[in-house]
DNA sequence: GTGGTCTAGACCACA
DNA sequence: GTGGTCTAGACCACA
């Protein structure tokens, strides 16, 4: 799995993992079912304790990205479609909060729009 | 000066501050060469050590956003219009980014601005 | 014989196995003497390991619910009624813990009563 | 803090404390807003690694049952009540559940009602 | 081999 | 002092 991660960043490391697999099913690289690397196995490619990949896998689950099947493995969920909405909604969110603020600052939606690559 | 603080957030309160009075700029409620409040002053009406004011204005004077003149107290700078244009770019560029996340999940530029409030 | 299996859950398949008969005893569906799957073959069924079901019939053997009779094959005890007394006894046990719990919450015995299924 | 640990039961060690604290703020004895013991100081008095205390804490707060304010520390929630709800709903779910599991092996309700402490 | 738990202890930013 | 993150590594049950 290839993740790419940023020590200096003051997102943790277990959440830019976090993130990155939500990405990669987002993206239908990981698709639904299908198995993940081990927790040790992960550890060893990404240079980075076997803890922090338990927390972050730990997360996915509690988010219903994954699922472990103890002694089986780890799988990403069957229903990705919702794992792909909430993402999406949580930036389209966020998006839509930075353009009231700018509202807010002044900017009226003509110059904004000019100012988004859309 | 009216501040609201997350005690929760993974953002430090000194750096919620500096983003509320950069804010309060922003929308002219604070307006240039205006004084704000002491570092004691402040430190009290929020409920926070004065040393976390205090790195507050440090940060914001680093920026240029305000300028403490010693005996006298400390003023908005009398140029507000850096302050605010750097304000504006890291939201766009913010929302730019996130517009490029959209699209490779796979949304095209006209599903993602019908879900834009603009 | 039909029997669902839960890989997320807590407990272990194999004691998910045992529960598992011991339910069908108690519920008449598998009768005093009957003959049960051979190892191999409800390993296949539940697409479980062998040595699983090995585990799950020791414990039903060494809890007197199965005999096994090397070359004939495994049954269900001749006497079944002390299987049942034991489960029953032990749910009933169970809930009366569970009644306490809420009555230190601070549930009175009407209370209680009255959101019971009863 | 009292809170007594079973180190063989099959539950961990950080859901134990998890069902403890819940238990104590379902009786009263941890009041809404109440600070409770920082991270290292409840492990020193339970004679437990931090780390455990720490995801005891983190389950805790996922429920909404805590709430941790970085550096200042970790207190109760403020609207207990939902906590309280939450727990004793689960409790009578659970003995419904066994219930009908009685009903199914073929005791009437009125056999049943007898066997329990009501 | 696989996930789950736990200890021991370091280091960090922040208040 | 307080919570948060991370490493290193052991041990366990289960499959």
């Amino acid at each position: 799995m290839n993740i790419a991660l940023d020590y200096q960043a003051r997102v943790p490391i277990y959440e830019q993992i976090v993130g990155e697999i939500e990405r990669l099913v987002a993206l239908n690289i990981l698709s639904p079912g299908e198995q993940i690397p081990a927790i040790r196995e992960l550890a060893l490619t990404l240079g980075v304790n076997p803890n922090t990949i338990k927390k972050a896998y730990d997360t996915l689950e509690s988010r219903g990205v994954i699922i472990s099947k103890s002694t089986k493995g780890t799988f990403i969920t069957d229903d990705v479609s919702v794992v792909k909405k909430t993402l999406v909604d949580s930036i389209v969110s966020d998006i839509n909060e930075k353009i009231e603020r700018l509202e807010n600052i002044g900017l009226d939606k003509k110059e904004i729009s000019k100012r988004l690559k859309l």
